[in-house]
RNA sequence: GGGCCUGUAGCUCAGCUGGUUAGAGCGCCACGCUUACACCGUGGACGUCGGGGGUUCGAGUCCCUCCGGGCCCA
């Protein structure tokens, strides 16, 4: 045995052990490990350009939690780390922090320094951003995200996680963007991408086409405008818009096939107001009755309806929106009405809020316009991290099959759903819902710079127009490449953009299509298969639930379009973080904690386990009485182990079960056993919660009533010889801390490791997961946990005495009589001795078997204590 | 409008396939510095399990309905 410490503690225990797990490779992967012995996770990869907030550790703690315990069971664990700095957020953050922003027509500038360095939180201006390259913008990129990444490995090392950091990857790194393109181009060669001219969803502020996974709902205010279309023979025909300025777009009223009042209307035209449009009446299902006057105009486009209206009823594109949100400059050639024509000149290059004034006040002019535009709040689609609300355009995008058009594919999936195991199961509802109810491919084109490029060309013709439907593609072996500064095989630079010569796409793909490739380019896909081999398809897939439709998902797409399994066999879906006021932190509410500052405060295993007490799926209060429990908790282990440590001296720890020979020390191993078999158990079922509840109550009961119990006879009375009874207390105590220790490893590795550096060798964290068996061997057949219960009822029964008459429990009791109900008579004169001992029993002590009404079960198991006598407590002798 | 989760002591949560007087911790009250621990210990008080119906010998647990939270999709 080494030593323990004369004063024990929690500090500084994070950064100790962190140098010491990372010095002997604690987490390091063993990859000579075949797949059958391996538990592989495909850990979220933290968008290093957003903040750490307290969600993310809580949720990775979960998955920490998983990891050690499969470790200790034995699997060989791979446990890799990834920053996801691709995208959207990052660009942002780079255009505050360093003032710039990305104009593509830039060359390059050597050895650039930015205006600003770190003006962080601020924005910046549009027009105060130093226009620089795109080059030197991804450099940008590159080196703050280099910066964020320092933080975040701290933040995950002082925490606790047991992440080989030798293995870390960056979604926007050479590996993945090589993963991300050849996946591309495999999809691209077996069907699975291509590319569409079609209505999508723009966002003028980003300039980019958005998906429908990263749309939201928002409720926008808007007006009702009561416009009236006019049939052959001058019959005002009124429809609701809320869009009016999009009336030169119109290709069609629309109503219900049912609705009695337009039924004489279906198959005739009306005329638009102001630019004279001739437009048919048609009757469709999705247009509802009871809204506005139940019959709607269909344009190029308003909503999401139109598309569909666009599409099922073949209706001509008669699209007036440019991609800056203003109108077109050129008059549309639909419209030939001198007033038309006229009308949509005051419109032209307007944004469509000022096209719209214009257009009210032209119809309020020609009486077209019944009454004035009644305010109202509608359900508006917006871009997830916009602000203005989407506009759709026709544009030549690149999609990716995912189901949304094609049955089979869409059962495939759904079938991929059902076999992946969701913890908790009811989750799985979420990927079934949002599976079943996909109306579209997957685009994966961005309108960004920082990012994985589309990784093709189009050769150019003679007109020098881009033949689209002949992309160039590159060999795999030349991945990744960017098509806007490579050059595809058989060409020259010089050209580029000429006829004859080539053009490069210039879109970058979606994050998701990067990080839906998370599995592979962690597992080594391309770079190592042997790697690869054995690691995939992975085990877990911890994240929030919130991805599930995107994320998930869309991990599960590309697994089954490239290896044709799924990508993991489970998933484990942590919950949200609630403040006080039950609502999701985020930093707009201004309730987010810094989570170093927490750990700091409260120590990283305090913090783990008020994470580990939340089961996954369910929300959690952030709670910082939690974190104090799990603090006590921590110290506590310090404490009895430094106690139970105590007793064996100068000796050596002896482990032996054959030693045990005491019932009472029995029991209390007999009720460990069980608990190891109940955590095991709920650890394998994904349910940390549960085990964590079950070894912490056994724990306290462990010290309250056994530790307290056995006391006296671990001491020994100090005699040099160490009596039968004395061992066995001993042993029994050493045999339940080491298997205690195991117990709490996986929530609390660093009181844990602390513990277990005092008397044992390696690390705790690669110890074996304990087993019931040895514990039963040493029980033996007859012992139960109830023996120690009702020794510890009446010790507590002896002790109420004394806390009633308000005396030190350090009080001798000279005589007692103890009522005991007679299922647990047996036990409690077993462990008379004890009992004695802890409660200072110096006198007489009978116990008797308690009759009818005596006691209640409730308090103290029935055992009372019927008639005592205290006397007066010793000299307190003088502390050493 | 559809779907999922959720409502149990002042607070945070357990209560498995329905079975005796509903549990834990925190907080609270009283007491105690007992040689592991005052970041402690001992004892105590505290609940018509959101409301209302129903099924059942029996419901916190199943069904219906209403109300309140949260999230997702229309």
């Amino acid at each position: 045995m080494r030593e323990v410490p004369d004063k024990v503690s929690l500090d500084g225990l994070e950064d100790r052990f962190d140098a010491r797990w990372t010095a002997e490779g604690t987490y390091a992967f063993d990859r000579t490990a075949e797949r059958a012995d391996v538990y592989s996770i495909d850990t979220p990869p933290p968008t290093v350009s957003g903040s750490l907030h307290v969600g993310h550790v809580f949720s990775y703690t979960h998955t920490d939690v998983v990891a050690r315990f499969q470790r200790m069971r034995g699997k060989r664990v791979f446990y890799p780390m990834g920053w996801d700095d691709n995208g959207l957020p990052t660009e942002r953050r780079v255009q505050n922090y360093y003032g710039v922003r990305c104009d593509p027509s830039l060359p390059y500038v050597e050895g650039y320094e930015p205006p600003l360095q770190g003006a962080e939180g601020k924005s910046v201006k549009a027009a105060d951003q130093q226009p620089i390259s795109r080059k030197n913008f991804v450099e940008l990129c590159e080196r703050l995200t280099a910066e964020d990444e320092k933080q975040f490995e701290a933040l995950w090392r002082h925490l606790g996680l047991s992440v080989d950091w030798t293995r870390t990857y960056q979604t926007i790194g050479q590996d993945a963007q090589a993963v991300a393109q050849t996946a591309f181009l495999r999809n691209l060669a077996r069907g699975e991408a291509y590319t569409a001219e079609a209505p999508g969803l723009w966002d003028v502020t980003f300039q980019t086409a958005v998906a429908q996974a990263e749309l939201e709902a928002r409720d926008y205010p808007g007006h009702f405008h009561k416009v009236s279309f006019h049939a052959p023979d001058g019959t005002p025909v009124q429809i609701e818009t809320t869009r009016p300025e999009l009336l030169p777009a119109c290709v069609a009223l629309i109503a219900h096939p049912d609705d009695e009042r337009y039924q004489h209307l279906f198959g005739t035209t009306v005329t638009s107001p102001l630019f004279g449009v001739e437009v048919p009446v048609l009757a469709h299902p999705a247009a509802e009755p009871d809204k506005g006057a139940g019959i709607a105009m269909c344009c190029t486009f308003g909503d999401l309806t139109d598309v569909q209206w666009w599409r099922e009823l073949q209706l001509p594109t008669r699209s007036v929106l440019n991609r800056d949100g203003r109108l077109t400059r050129e008059t549309p050639e639909w419209i030939t009405s001198e007033a038309g024509v006229a009308m949509f000149a005051e419109m032209a290059g307007k944004t469509t809020f000022s096209a719209r004034t214009a257009v009210v006040d032209a119809l309020r002019a020609s009486g077209d316009l019944d009454g004035e535009p009644v305010a109202t709040q509608r359900k508006t689609n917006f871009f997830e991290k916009g602000d203005k609300p989407l506009e759709i355009v026709t544009s030549r995008q690149w999609y990716i099959r995912n189901g949304g058009r094609d049955a089979e594919l869409n059962a495939q999936l759904l079938a991929r759903g059902s076999e992946l195991g969701f913890h908790p199961d009811f989750m799985r509802v979420r990927y079934e819902n949002w599976v079943g109810g996909l109306n579209g491919d997957w685009l994966i084109s961005r309108q960004r710079f920082f990012g994985v490029p589309i990784p093709v060309w189009y050769p150019v013709d003679a007109e020098g127009q881009p033949v689209w439907d002949s992309p160039i593609v590159p060999d795999e072996a030349s991945l990744p490449i960017d098509p806007s500064s490579d050059v595809p095989a058989g060409y020259t630079a010089e050209q580029r953009g000429q006829a004859g010569g080539f053009v490069g796409d210039p879109d970058i793909m979606d994050t998701w299509a990067t990080s839906s490739l998370t599995p592979q380019i962690a597992g080594g896909w391309l770079s190592d298969p042997d790697l690869f081999a054995r690691v995939f398809p992975m085990n877990l897939r911890p994240q929030g639930q919130d991805i599930i439709r995107t994320w998930l998902f869309s991990t599960v797409v590309r697994s089954h379009l490239e290896h044709g399994s799924l990508p993991w066999s489970d998933a484990a879906i942590s919950g949200w973080i609630l403040d006080p006021d039950r609502k999701k932190m985020s930093k707009s509410k201004g309730n987010v904690v810094t989570p170093m500052g927490l750990l700091e405060e409260h120590g990283s295993d305090a913090v783990r386990y008020w994470a580990a007490s939340a089961r996954l799926g369910t929300d959690a209060a952030f709670e910082v009485g939690q974190m104090k429990i799990g603090r006590r908790l921590a110290i506590k282990i310090l404490n009895a182990s430094k106690f139970a440590l105590s007793f064996a001296g100068e000796g050596e720890i002896r482990l032996d079960p054959a030693a045990v020979t005491v019932p009472l020390d029995r029991a209390m191993l007999a009720g460990l056993a069980d608990v190891v078999d109940a955590a095991t158990e709920a650890l394998a079922a994904y349910d940390h919660t549960r085990a964590l509840e079950l070894s912490e109550t056994f724990f306290w009961t462990f010290c309250d009533d056994y530790l307290e119990l056995v006391k006296d006879r671990a001491y020994g009375g100090g005699d040099a010889e160490v009596s039968a009874e004395t061992l066995s207390a001993r042993t029994a105590l050493a045999l339940a801390l080491d298997t205690m220790l195991r117990l709490f490893a996986p929530v609390l590795p660093f009181a844990t490791e602390e513990v277990w550096s005092w008397w044992r060798d390696g690390s705790v964290h690669t110890a074996p997961w304990p087993v019931a068996a040895p514990l039963r061997a040493a029980a033996g057949t007859e012992a139960r946990l109830d023996e120690l219960t009702a020794a510890g009822n009446a010790l507590a029964a002896l002790r109420k005495i004394k806390s009633e008459a308000k005396v030190s429990m350090r009080t001798p009791i000279l005589l007692a009589e103890v009522a005991v109900p007679a299922a647990s008579l047996a036990a409690v004169e077993q462990a008379i001795g004890d009992i004695r001992g802890a409660g200072r029993v110096t006198g007489e002590l009978t116990i008797r078997e308690a009759s009818e009404g005596e006691g209640s079960v409730d308090v103290q198991g029935g055992i009372v204590v019927v008639r005592s006598e205290l006397g007066e407590p010793e000299a307190r002798k003088p502390k050493a």
